[in-house]
DNA sequence: CAATCAGGTTTCATTATGCAACCACTGGAG
DNA sequence: CTCCAGTGGTTGCATAATGAAACCTGATTG
């Protein structure tokens, strides 16, 4: 067998994220639809995707339960990819995304566009890490621990 | 042509995160290198992914900028792989995968461990976006607008 | 009911991925 | 210096994923 490797049972939860989002189109096409696109048409013309392409996608994100398939919204009889709160949950890894670029792009006037709050029309905040009591955290200062086996099952407690 | 289609020159800035960290590996490979890991016999035994993809891997986190290629450490001759202000950068992405996966996947007890503050050894707290103002935001309180111009090149200040 | 459109599937060529075998250079033992 | 294991890759080949374009089907329009 000599396929992708999947990392499905992986124990590394940024693997198993990876496993749903961590490819080229889903993150662009969840980005979509949290502006607002809904249909398949608006994401193919919107993206400039194949559609053999796309279709397997949505496929895929409908498996992770990252969308959903609504019946209507205009009343015609075709149907349309909505978020679920999973799929509205990855908002934060693309602010994650786009801030990286921001600052770390090579030719960051080449960026178009900015987000911003709504209602002040200011750019948000870069996104950090914080301890439990507040303190700004950063890469060095936090560590990895196994998770305190939730004593699941229970099994003598 | 039929390749695999580039985002370079997109205004997106998602996009252009895509380009350089959006594949499988490029975030494991990150992930092991915050972690400490630097040698690529060491990411290759962690990881365990072929080598010949590994190299290719390598090659493009350094040509982005990512990784630096350093001499020594220990006094032999095999050179590292370290991280740039930039691949380290990419901590708050891998963050905000981590927390998504927490917070939202369907076997969490498969997750082995959990991110802690390293002084207190107490988790982190989640990522929260907020506005310039400190107001939390949510995705629909958000809203993208056009860059301003940055009217480089300084042009009467 | 003919024409058109939305939403896909199929086909086929091109790339990328993955395993395994191979190769060059290090570093150490003798 | 020589041999040999270990490190850090490259090369070949098989398989899987991507992508463009053609094709198909049910819905909408006229």
């Amino acid at each position: 067998m000599v396929k992708r490797t999947s990392f499905e049972g992986d124990s590394c939860p940024i693997a198993r994220s990876l496993e749903a989002i961590g490819d080229w189109w889903s993150l662009l096409i969840i980005r979509e639809a949290l502006f607002g696109l809904r249909r398949f048409g608006e994401f193919q013309g919107k993206l400039g995707m194949a559609k053999n392409i796309l279709a397997t996608r949505l496929r895929a994100l409908v498996d992770h339960g990252i969308l959903k398939i609504a019946p209507a919204s205009d009343g015609s009889a075709y149907s349309e990819y909505v978020l679920t709160p999973k799929g509205r949950g990855v908002f934060t890894v693309l602010v994650a995304l786009r801030q990286w670029s921001e600052e770390f792009d090579d030719h960051p006037e080449e960026i178009a566009t900015i987000l911003v709050d709504r209602d002040k029309g200011r750019p948000v905040r870069k996104l950090e890490l914080r301890a439990e009591d507040g303190r700004l955290l950063s890469v060095g200062e936090t560590t990895l621990k196994a998770r305190p086996a939730a004593r699941a099952r229970r099994r003598a407690g």
